[in-house]
DNA sequence: AATTTACGTCAGCCTTGTTGACATTCCAAG
DNA sequence: CTTGGAATGTCAACAAGGCTGACGTAAATT
């Protein structure tokens, strides 16, 4: 067997068709993903933005506006339609800043963290079944590549949040 | 230490806090996955629709609308304004089925393999570092999980379309 | 006092998805 | 040989969710 394509470092792994592999599996891996909130959200009235604001305001209760349009990478303008309605429908509601009374610190309200752990569970459902099918080892390789799959700055956002005021 | 998270099958990884963070780590990481191609589209007339025609067709040479439509996962509407600027642009050509003279059998011409080629070279350089900085061991972790991931329809796909005809 | 920051809003545009309706061509089965 | 269904295209209309640009206000900072 020739060392074509492994070569000395066992390099198997970086083949053109392996990285094309890895493409395809991100796109499809993508959609069953979102399938499942998506499903549950198209009998509402929202989208997966929604899902996306909703998500990051709960795991970072008090956020401001500005750090959540970091997190989210999209425009105010775009990201306020978004809240513009959750506001209006109770599910998100926003603290004047205690120290910069510019800032609106975003949670959720009962009603808000209630859907939120509609789409979660629906969606940690699925992870839970790919995590358990896969083993430990297998899940530990999954977030080491997406880790490194990440924009720097990106990197920065998932590995945790700077100190958020409560 | 009590048996709380862990449990008695070393289940750590299957921790509501784990699960959240692969969450998080599939939508950031996806993020990264699509920057760079759509960087390079945003300087032409194409997006992210286009990419993933070229991607599909240049990966499947001859498949039929229909074939695409099912991997895309799209209406057909959706999918013929793209198809038609890339017949327009002389990126793709339809070569009429050979035993049903229905099917248009969709390939690259060279202009359109160039452009499949940019993207994917941008594309693969991302996956080639991820998968480098990861190593062999989390690559096959990561696959298995994203495997295990998709929708049952979806994984058939993803493991290789029925013959088609050349 | 002047500038900058955080946030909101109006207006308009683009891409990409959706439904629904309808036409054509061709295969396949009765 | 006719007829139903499959494969495809097309027109129209609409929605979600991005974007840019411009403008306004309140509060912090210098």
């Amino acid at each position: 067997m020739a060392e074509n394509a492994i070569g000395s470092e066992g390099l198997l792994f970086l083949t053109d068709e392996q990285l094309r592999k890895g493409i395809e599996a991100m796109f499809f891996a993508y959609r069953g993903f979102t399938a499942d909130p998506d499903r549950i959200l198209d009998t509402m009235d929202y989208g997966r933005a929604h899902h996306r604001a909703v998500h990051f305001i709960n795991r970072n209760p008090g956020l401001t506006v500005s750090q959540l349009l970091a997190i989210l990478g999209v425009t105010k303008q775009s990201l306020n339609r978004v809240l513009r309605t959750l506001f209006e429908d109770g599910l998100v509601e926003a603290k004047v800043g205690r120290t910069d009374k510019r800032e609106r610190r975003l949670h959720l309200t009962e009603k808000g963290a209630a859907l939120e752990r509609l789409l979660s569970d629906a969606q940690r459902a699925r992870m839970r079944a790919a995590y358990r099918a896969a083993g430990p080892q297998a899940v530990q390789g999954f977030r080491t590549v997406l880790e490194a799959m990440m924009d720097p700055e990106m990197r920065r956002q998932y590995q945790g949040l700077k100190e958020t005021e409560a």
